[in-house]
DNA sequence: TCTGGGGTCCTAGGACCC
DNA sequence: TCTGGGGTCCTAGGACCC
């Protein structure tokens, strides 16, 4: 859902201007440009939800309010939500969780294993509750959304956003920020600014030259949505460090060290919108699923059952996309934080007509994994890759394909999928995955000493409100 | 003891073909 | 003995995003 391919990423809407005249458009043109000859400008709203895992946690735990919060990556790893009040006493985003007992201890941070079970069913609130705005809206991930404001030109547009801020905070509890532009790239903008400054009042509107140019000139380059650390550094190296120098940049000179994706971000800035708003979800292009081990893992069986579970994982997501994949690649890898000899290895295997079968893509895995194993390693994480993914109903048989086995293979999964959809996930699996994953695992779901080494650590993690009925909050 | 996971896009360079 | 160049496809690596 990121940066797109230019032709995709073009709005047609600029286009426009390079059609000479609407006599001349191609007859395949659009009827809108043949009745108005002014196309109107787009005007996108970034929708975001503030902190947003540690805002999920808040609404189901208002004793969190006002305190520091922070929520953990997988294994209770690293920092990846924090509060304000976690950023006021300087706990830094992808902080190690390890390194900051004492600042933890010190100010009584509340800390929380990621509950994504949580988070993603508030996100599909919250996006439910945008869509009642307009229906022109791209969820760009869990927490952002753009909308269009097109056509609501006539209202003051920053009214409006406060009036969907109020809205998304009275129907879901999250609080929001939101920034308006010409372009996705200005919203972006604006949606920081409006974050960091308390009196915009969560809602900014850089529609305007004026605004822009305030706004652009105090605006770190390296915060602009596209740059990174590395074009930064290159940027700083040509005498460009605000958005207003980038935006004011020479373009050419910009693109030979950025590339087109570069020289995209040029126009944007300067209000011409190249990324359109893509409202359907594009079929995934891979699947992966990879994770590090809550304990290192030194035997094939172990890694066996891991990737076992992680097809199994990839398989559901296959399937969801009705997608049958054609390659599949397993790696194995050593601890890269840890001073000893490094080891990573990966192997690849074509799936034939391909398949979207569990058990299929466990075995192969399996082969896989047997060749790329090495005896006496500390592995600490593995994962598997499904790529070459094309639609299910367009599986090509060759003469040596068994379709009986296949179509087989198809009834059993959706039976599989069926079932779990309505009994919970795991209900009925394939055998290697194990059922000792299970076993071992206290009230909460944490891990105990008797769970396999691979699964992974989330011992503070809170109920699924929402999604379990066993978990729903009891009031009174 | 302890450092996430899942994606996309762009470019350069090699292989291959004619 | 001399020994081209253009096009396409694929892959690996880099960069970025949340």
């Amino acid at each position: 859902m990121h940066e797109r391919d230019p032709q995709s990423q073009v709005n047609p809407a600029h286009l426009s201007s390079a059609v000479p005249s609407p006599a001349f458009a191609p007859t395949s043109a659009p009827n809108a440009s043949l009745i108005s000859n002014a196309t109107p400008a787009p005007i996108f709203a970034l929708v975001d939800g503030n902190s947003f895992y540690c805002s999920c946690e808040r609404v189901f735990n208002p004793s969190l309010i006002n305190q520091p919060v922070i929520v953990l990556s997988n294994n209770d790893g690293c920092v990846i939500s924090r509060t304000d009040e976690a950023k006021a006493i300087g706990i830094k985003m992808g902080d190690p969780l390890h390194l900051i007992g004492d600042i933890i201890k010190r100010h009584r941070v509340r800390v929380y294993s990621s509950n994504y079970a949580l988070y993603g069913d508030m996100s599909a609130r919250m996006m439910t509750t945008l869509a009642q705005f307009t229906p022109e809206l791209e969820v760009y991930s869990i927490d952002e959304a753009f909308l269009s404001l097109e056509g609501f030109e006539g209202r003051d547009l920053a009214d409006y956003a406060r009036e969907i801020r109020r809205v998304v905070r009275r129907d879901t509890g999250i609080p929001t920020a939101i920034g308006i532009g010409p372009t996705k790239v200005l919203a972006k903008v604006a949606n920081r600014a409006a974050k960091k400054n308390k009196i915009s009042g969560g809602v900014l509107n850089l529609c305007d030259r004026a605004a822009q140019d305030c706004v652009l000139a105090e605006f770190a380059v390296a915060d602009v949505w596209g740059i990174g650390a590395r074009s930064a550094a290159k940027l700083a190296r040509m005498g460009v460090s605000t958005a207003m120098q980038l935006r004011d940049a020479d373009i050419d000179a910009v693109q030979k060290l950025l590339t087109i994706v570069g020289r995209r971000i040029v126009l944007e800035l300067r209000g011409q919108s190249c990324l359109a708003l893509e409202m359907v979800q594009e079929d995934r292009k891979q699947i992966v699923s990879s994770k590090s081990f809550g304990r290192p893992v030194y035997k094939l069986d172990e890694l066996k059952e891991a990737v076992a579970n992680y097809a199994t994982r990839a398989c559901e997501k296959l399937r969801r996309q009705k997608s049958a994949c054609h390659t599949l690649s397993v790696f194995v890898q050593t601890n890269r934080f840890k001073d000893i000899a490094q080891y990573y290895n990966s192997g690849t295997v074509n799936m034939g007509a391909g398949t979207a079968n569990t058990s299929r893509l466990i075995a192969a895995a399996n082969s896989v994994l047997e060749n790329i194993f090495r005896d006496g390693i500390e592995y600490k994480k593995a994962g598997v890759i499904l790529s070459d993914l094309r639609a299910a109903s367009a599986v090509e048989f060759s003469l040596f394909d068994d379709q009986y086995k296949h179509a087989q293979d198809i009834k059993a999964m959706n039976v599989m999928d069926a079932i779990n959809a309505r009994m919970g996930r795991d209900t009925l699996g394939v055998g290697a995955c194990g059922a000792s994953a299970k076993v071992g695992q206290n009230a909460n779901g944490a891990s105990t000493p008797l769970t396999p080494a691979w699964t992974m650590k989330a011992n503070m993690r809170t109920k699924c409100y929402t999604t379990r009925w066993q978990d729903l909050l009891k009031v009174g």
